[in-house]
RNA sequence: GGGGACGUAGCUCAGUCGGCAGAGCAGCUGCCUUUUAAGCAGCGGGUCGUAGGUUCGAUUCCUACCGUCCUCACCA
């Protein structure tokens, strides 16, 4: 062949293209029939017949005698090309025709090689689609992160361990509907395009409807929607969906993150935390036969129960503040300037705002075993539940593991006259400033005056949770296609 | 947004204290009937991210820009 001074692999696969047609071969065909998966064939006796088909990934040729590799989604097996066992025809155009990457169909039976390899011996082959472009190099796989993300479907050909990751992702999806369904919960759906963006504190992403000629927000959060649900007599529902923030973008954040949401009438939080480590433990155990995870250079132990501690307790013990002894804004900045802990003091507003800041220097970096967080202060959530015992905290929690939120819950504030005022703060918040504040949502108030049952919701961080119990650094990891910035010429 | 690192062949990576750009894999030609990332011999393949600048000469030094990752800040 005269073509490898173009510098171009694709030229000559573009050539072999056109003789695969030249000889009456479809290289591009409409179906083909298996019997066995790759995987499923190399469990067959020697001599059985099957039929497999996958993409070619390794080719050793000793020109009687090839070996090729085929890779389905079940794993991969040796195939042999042989002389005499396949008829000549064939055999030239697999070997002078074919290249890494294409798809084949390969009816064969089942021997063994010297080497103890199992192996299919072709008897017949069928072309089953052309690669026009290599694949990148067979022993390390990419390693470039941008290709790998905007490559991805090269990055799962080669890696294994993406491969791994993904398959537990969508395992723990189903088996979290399996469970939410099993215990009484509605898979319901709520908008993504909404006039007033809620549910959460985060600066939303808006856009513009031309025919309605009205300003929309994506959604930041499905909680109120899925109130008014369950106002609506739909005792348990939930959504399991995207959400996105124009916040800040590191390795625990993406721009768009999926998130479970679950409510439940007449639960309080404390039901809740018993149903999601339920949830969590049945879940993970499922999916990976184990509940013990290595990320980051930890073992963490999912099983058991996990401890509860409340933010006065963990301030406490990690920098000696006892919150009790300052119940205002002034008194704990003075107390925390005292310990001589760096805070960007101005940018906590308020009292609950400078106490999770604290929080978030001084306790949770240890935070590795799984825990339940709880006594969050109340301006913290506008939409959950003062604390019957202490009106300054919540009926609240949060779960940690390896210093990340995987979930966060509480019993709903459903007092209209409550909920009103507490929304109000959050608007004069933002009118001084805060443009991470919930907005005013005057039909959200209306479902609640019409009565709400007790409630209790839960907020489940997927993408988190993979990367967690898959025991990835980054979110980006269990996400097929993260977001990018549009590549340029000049780049 | 601040700070840092990186960008060299299709892929994984060397390298140039400024002087004609390297390897392995992949590709092409040939040999080979038991390989396991097969091997052997030979061949081809590069705007060294982009654009400027300094210089006799820039892939190398400088500046800006594009992209990725890490980190700080913000948030989940």
């Amino acid at each position: 062949m005269q073509t490898s001074d173009t510098n171009d692999q694709r030229a000559v696969r573009l050539e072999k293209l056109a003789k695969l047609r030249e000889l009456g071969i479809q290289p591009y065909p409409e179906r083909y029939d298996t019997t066995s998966t790759c995987l499923g064939a190399r469990a067959l006796p020697d001599g059985a017949k099957v039929r497999i088909a996958g993409r070619l990934m390794l080719f050793r040729s000793f020109g009687k005698l090839n070996f090729g590799h085929l890779q389905d989604p079940s794993g991969r097996v040796q195939v042999s090309f042989q002389r005499g066992e396949l008829d000549e025809a064939t055999l030239k155009w697999v070997t002078k025709l074919t290249d890494i990457g294409d798809f084949l169909g390969i009816e064969g039976e089942l021997w063994t090689t010297k080497a103890g390899e199992r192996t299919v011996q072709a008897r017949a082959v069928s072309f089953l689609g052309k690669s026009l472009r290599p694949l990148p190099e067979k022993w390390h796989g990419l390693h470039d992160t941008d290709a790998r993300y905007r490559r991805r479907y090269l990055d799962l050909l080669m890696s294994e361990e993406t491969r791994r990751v993904f398959h537990v992702r969508s395992r723990v999806v189903s088996l979290v509907r399996s469970y939410l369904d099993q215990n009484g919960f509605l898979e319901v759906e709520t908008p993504m395009l909404q006039a007033a963006a809620s549910g959460a504190a985060a600066r939303p992403f808006a856009t513009h409807h031309n025919a309605l000629d009205v300003d929309l927000y994506l959604r930041i959060s499905p909680e109120t929607y899925l109130k008014r649900l369950v106002a609506g007599g739909m005792d348990r529902v939930y959504a399991s969906g995207r959400s996105s923030r124009k916040d800040g973008l590191d390795p625990s954040h993406l721009q768009e993150f999926t998130m479970l949401e679950y409510y439940a009438a007449y639960w309080s939080y404390r039901d809740n935390m018993r149903f999601v480590r339920e949830m969590i433990q049945t879940v993970v155990r499922e999916a990976l036969g184990t509940l013990k995870i290595q990320v980051s250079g930890n073992e963490i132990d999912l099983g058991g129960e996990w401890p509860e501690r409340s933010y006065r307790e963990l301030l406490l013990e990690d920098c000696g503040i006892d919150l009790a002894a300052h119940g205002d804004h002034r008194s704990l900045e003075a107390a925390i300037r005292q310990k001589g802990i760096d805070l960007e003091f101005k940018k906590y507003r308020s009292r609950a705002a400078l106490i999770d800041g604290l929080y978030k220097v001084v306790s949770r970096p240890k935070l590795i075993q799984p825990m339940f967080l709880t006594g969050h202060p109340t301006e913290l959530v506008p939409l959950a539940r003062r604390s019957d015992a202490d009106p300054g905290t919540l009926d609240m929690f949060q779960v940690l593991v390896n210093t990340w939120e995987i979930v966060k819950a509480y019993s709903e504030l459903v007092d209209p006259i409550d909920q009103r005022a507490r929304l109000e703060e959050q608007v004069a918040m933002r009118e001084a400033g805060d443009d991470e504040t919930m907005m005013m949502e005057e039909d959200f108030l209306e479902c609640m005056e019409h009565g709400m049952p007790p409630i209790s919701g839960l907020g489940l961080g997927i993408d988190r949770f993979v990367a967690l119990i898959t025991g990835q650094e980054s979110l980006r990891e269990v996400v097929f296609f993260p977001m990018m910035r549009a590549t340029t010429d000049s780049g």
